[in-house]
This record gives C-alpha cells, sequence and structure tokens, in this order.
DNA sequence: TTTTTTATTAATCATTTGTTTAATTCATCT
DNA sequence: AGATGAATTAAACAAATGATTAATAAAAAA
C-alpha cells in the first residue's frame, strides 16, 4: 500500500491533523491523547478506534512528514534537466519556504531520525542521494577541474546544513540579534539566494 | 550562585549524572523519575529529597549543559589574541570533539532552546557572540576590502550550521551513506579542518 | 420499513508516574 | 555511649494516561 494513496475519512483526518500538529510541537511523549481527542474535538475513543494505539497514530504521521520532507529533495537532485547551480536555487528555495510554513518540521525530523533511524529507510526505499544527479554534476564537475575534489558526503552535508540549521537554531538566533519573528523569517529568504552562491564558492577552484 | 561555584554531595552527582545522561538521550518527557532511581542506584525518594522535583532537576541539567555548550563559543569568539581565521580552527576542533564525545548534546540544546527560549538569556547574559572580536574582524576584513560584505547573522549562523548540523542528522548520514559509527567520526574529523576553508571561501573576495 | 453494519459516546479499567509519608539507618557531636 | 540531625528506605497516594467496554446513534443494506 502507497503512502499516497491512503484515503482517510472526515473523522480520520481530523485527528490526523490535531495529532501531527501537536505532535510536531511537542513531540510524542509529550502529547497525551485527550489532548488530540480535544484539538480535533472528537470522542477520546475515536483515536482507538480508528488508529488502534497512540503510537500507531503517530508512526503513520511520522513515516508521512519524512516522506514529505525527503521527496522534494530527491526530487530535485535527482532532475535530469537543470544544472548543479539550479538545484541549488531550487533546493534552497523550497525546502526555505517549507520550514517557514511549518517551522516545528526539521526538529521533529531530525528527533525521529535519532529515535528510530531506520525509518528512514523506509521513506527513501529505492531513493536516491548519494547516487543523484546532482552529486553525478558535481563529480563531473571535479574531473572538469572546475570543482575541487572532496567527498561528496560533505557537500550533501554542506547544503543540508546551511538551508535546515538555521531554523532549527532559531530560537537562538532570534535571541542573540533580539529578532521579531518577520525579521527572521527575511533573513532566512535572503538565504534563498545566498546559499547557493555559498555553495558554489566552497566548491570552485 | 554562580553556575561554576555550587557544590553536590556524591549522592546528588550520582543523580545529577545518571539524569543528564537520560534527560539527553531521551527528553525531559520521555525520562522518568523510577528510571532515574535505577539508572543511579538510588532510592526513588532521594530524587525530591535533594532536588525537589523532576522539573527542578531538569532545569538544573538544563541550564549546566547549556552553560557548557556555549560559554566555549563565547570564549573562543572574544579572544583578542587569535586571527580570525584561528577562532574559526579553535571553534570547529573544540565542538567537533565535544560533539564526538557526547552525540546527544547538540539535538537536546535545540530542543530545549525551542521548549524554552528564554533560559538562553539566563546562560548567556553579558555574553557577546553578534558584539564579539569575531564580528569585528570580519567587520575589519570587509572594511579593507578582503571579505565580502554581508550581514554578520548570516556569517555566525553559517559557522555554527557546518559545524553542528551533521550532528544533528547524523542518523540520516550514517544511513545514506551506510556508514559505521567510526566512519562517521572519521568524516567528522576531516570537517575540523575543512570548514575553517569553506568560511573563509564563503566571505573573501 | 426492517435489519445490519458502522460511527460515536460516556464511563470505566488498569497502569504508570510524580510525589509524599513515616519509619529506619547512618553519621556527627558532646 | 547517647543524643541529634541528616540520609536512606519501603510503602503508599493521588493524579494522569492509554486503552477498553457497553450502550446508543447514525448510516447503509436488505
Amino acid at each position: 500500500m502507497n503512502i499516497d494513496t491512503v484515503k482517510y475519512s472526515d473523522t480520520e483526518i481530523k485527528i490526523k491533523d490535531a495529532a501531527k500538529y501537536l505532535f510536531l510541537k511537542k513531540g510524542f511523549s509529550a502529547t497525551t491523547t485527550r489532548e488530540i481527542a480535544k484539538e480535533s474535538n472528537i470522542n477520546l475513543a475515536l483515536l482507538n478506534y480508528y488508529f488502534t494505539s497512540k503510537r500507531k497514530l503517530f508512526e503513520i504521521i511520522m513515516l508521512e512528514t519524512l516522506h514529505g520532507f525527503f521527496s522534494k529533495m530527491v526530487e530535485v537532485y535527482n532532475d535530469e534537466k537543470t544544472t548543479l547551480e539550479e538545484k541549488l536555487k531550487l533546493t534552497s528555495s523550497k525546502y526555505i519556504d517549507m520550514m517557514i510554513a511549518e517551522p516545528h518540521l526539521p526538529t521533529f525530523v531530525v528527533n525521529e531520525l535519532k529515535n528510530n533511524p531506520s525509518s528512514f529507510l523506509k521513506i527513501l526505499k529505492g531513493k536516491m542521494i548519494m547516487k543523484s544527479k546532482l552529486v553525478d554534476q558535481y563529480n563531473d564537475g571535479v574531473k572538469k577541474g572546475i570543482y575541487k575534489k572532496m567527498e561528496p558526503i560533505h557537500f550533501v552535508i554542506n547544503i543540508l546544513s546551511l538551508i535546515v540549521f538555521p531554523f532549527i537554531s532559531s530560537p537562538i538566533i532570534i535571541k542573540i540579534e533580539k529578532l521579531g519573528k518577520n525579521d527572521f523569517i527575511e533573513i532566512m529568504n535572503e538565504r534563498k539566494k545566498l546559499i547557493p552562491k555559498w555553495i558554489i564558492q566552497m566548491i570552485k577552484k
């Protein structure tokens, strides 16, 4: 059964939405079934009626969320038509938008992959990151002598780091710069253009 | 009362060590007082006898941990004797060593600052990041025309991102590269030298 | 309409969990 | 040695929590 083709009733969707909101915001242990019931305006028993247990419900939401997070990346990284630089621009832009819209997303993702690393395999099954077109294009650049040689894993790590980490550490940034929420968003929007440039400078000879 | 000058009895230290281990690994809500008691081989009631409540114990550990995490950075950033490049090398080296030794540290720090951002102020009271010697040195480089002009906040964010994020996302990296724990550590050790170079390339004209 | 299945509800159960109590042991001081 | 206060323990309490039950309402099928 594919993750995209599962159909849910209205009640199930209400429960899932509330649960996702709370799980992303507070994590599994800090979220109670009664909170989920209240947030979604359903009777407590319906949670178990439809999803068997809190844990099962969490697993569904986790897999969907991780899938949503990584599928975009894999898609962009493997596009045959775009250049390396275009891929960097697209990735920065899409992920920064995604995390502005859902600020709790990145922390949730890293926490869940820490608690349950193998769930990552279910999601990424057959999907390509280290053998993506992006990595090919970087390696081509090395052969042509326009890019410095380094382990491609560093290249991939650096892209993700510059894009994702500022959102994970947004409370720190907001405090040390005494920012408002909108100031922070503005700075992140600036980074959409800056990150691709920085990455290119890092690899260019 | 200074955070460094508090004295604890043997029993208190046993409790604190076990609690720190568990809180860092699993977070506040997922850790039970009975687990802490078992891990530290003390009677359950001693936790409340010495620390009043689970929450209070957590707060002590959180403040100490955050303090330990950020004080190193502030210290290096404000050293009058070292150059910008030396500061980058020192920061990379020290933080990568720190996180190799305590892998749960960075995730704990970002989670706690998300849940309780104002605790950051208690820690950083009077300490300088955005007005540090490091930022001065960057700004001087801009004036002299050797560094590109950008908001210093980006400069600071990028350093932290490249150093910390790989540890936060270590389960992902280990999975997509099919690494062992030691392979991962080796890659992180490589980065001690690489990150300062990358940062310089990013800012150099 | 009647029957059958599905959805929803309030109440309850059984554990878990943070905390407290009251009794006991240990260490220190006179 | 005896008295005093601190440290430790087993037991228990009360609230919270995940899950279930049995009854009812709503919807679908006959």
